[in-house]
Formats: C-alpha cells, structure tokens, sequence
DNA sequence: CTTTTATTTTACGATTTCGGAAAATGCAAG
DNA sequence: CTTGCATTTTCCGAAATCGTAAAATAAAAG
C-alpha cells in the first residue's frame, strides 16, 4: 500500500521545483555556492519577495537548504538532491532499453522458426 | 541574448509534465510500450478525457508522441525524450562538484601558506 | 534611540492547472 | 444507414501559480 500518491507528493514538488526558468537560474547560482536572499535576487528583473516565492518552492522540493543568521538568511544546495532525479530517470531509461531488448529477441526468435517452416 | 528564457519553455514544460504522480505513472506505462487512450485511461479512477488532458501536457513537453489509425489513438514515448533533463541534471551536479574540488584546492593552500607563515 | 537594511508577511489580481460532465466527431460494423 | 466504440471538444468550478505593492519584523549601525 501507499505504493503510489503518498511519497509521490516529493517527486511532485521536485519536478515542479524545475518547471521553472527562474527557479532554474537560482539553481545554477547556488551549485556555485551558498548565496544571501538579496544577492540572489539581485540578478533578476521581479521583485525580490517574489523570488523569496520561488526560494520557498525550491526549499519544499528539497532542493535548497537555507539558514538564518543575523538578519541575513543564506541558502544552499542540498548534496544529493538531484541524484533522486537522476535515478528516476535511470529507471525509465533502463526500462525503455528493456522494451527494445525483448523487441530484439522477439525478431530474432521469429527468424529462427522461419528457418524452421 | 537569450541564453534564458527562450529555450527554457521546452525544459519548463518537460519538468511541469513530470510533476504529477498520474503523468509519471503514464510515462511508465508508455516505457513497456506503445498503448492505446483507452488502455491508458483504464487503470485509473479518474475520467478518460482528463487522462487525455495529461497525455497532451506531456506530448507537450515532448516525453510522448502519437499517431492515430482509424478511429484509435497510440501513445508511445519519444526516444531520447528523458535525455535532456539527464543531461541538465549532470551538468548541475558537475557544477557541484567542481565547487567542491575549488573548495579542497582552496584549503590546501591556506594549510601550505600556514607551513610558511 | 533613531535609522538603515534584510527579510518576511499580507492581501490582491491574472492566469493556469486539474478534474468532471455532457455533447460532438468520426470511423467501423452490422 | 443506424448503431456502437474511441476519441475529442466544450464548458465549468475549485484550487494552485506567479508576480505585485505595501506594510511589518528584526537585527545592525550610527
């Protein structure tokens, strides 16, 4: 049970933590390194409560960590959290290849019983 | 210009598509095989023309494609469909990595300028 | 203690998404 | 040519997104 659409709700957030250009953008920054919310949205055209949005979308797709010290809150990439992606993907990809195997087998199983008729 | 925000709709719409546990779930589906809407729509509790509508939102972000004969539609997945986002994720995780490897660099030197001080 | 500075909260629209019901198309058979 | 089946279209409503402005906090600095 609880197979599918319970932990799902991770991979949701993941995914549509990516599904955005902006979103994307603060990635690239922070694989740089940890980085100021100011520093972050200095870059961008929108104004900056609306990336500190976006900050929160990446934070509850696990994506960025974030801390506050001072007034100053600093975010950071979490080690591995593309490597969840990266295997679902795998998965698939593995699976695709599996399909195309069979395939293979299949035509040539089917040569072999022409030789025999 | 337009290193962002130009392409980027194409990696917008393939990560929206992935972000949903009934999308997904087609997309394995799909990875075992071509398959009509109908059989598509059969395992799940919801109405075939909103399965529909979640086929659209991926053969939009091109993970799927499809043809019709007769009165009957095939889904089946786009080659390489899942490469892109493989290949967006290993470029992020390099970067990653590559900030780690400055970082170990960094702290050799701050060690080897201790020996001289 | 008053003034910055950095972040956060709140309240709002415009738009998109997600799911459904019901009617409409279009091809295939009988 | 009437019926049945697969898909598609249209219209709806609830909820989530995306971005904004303006006010509220809260720590730092003068």
């Amino acid at each position: 049970m609880m197979q599918t659409e319970f932990q799902p709700a991770i991979l949701d957030r993941m995914f549509h933590a990516l599904a955005d250009s902006t979103r994307r953008d603060l990635v690239d920054r922070l694989s740089a390194g940890p980085t100021s919310v100011k520093e972050l949205a200095a870059p961008f055209a929108m104004a900056l409560p609306s990336v500190m949005k976006h900050l929160a979308v990446l934070e509850s797709g696990g994506l960025v960590q974030s801390d506050k010290t001072g007034r100053v809150r600093t975010y950071r990439m979490t080690p591995d959290a593309l490597t969840m992606i990266e295997r679902w993907v795998a998965v698939r990809k593995a699976a695709w290849n599996r399909r195309f195997d069979q395939l293979e087998s299949f035509l040539a199983e089917e040569a072999h019983e022409g030789e025999q008729a």
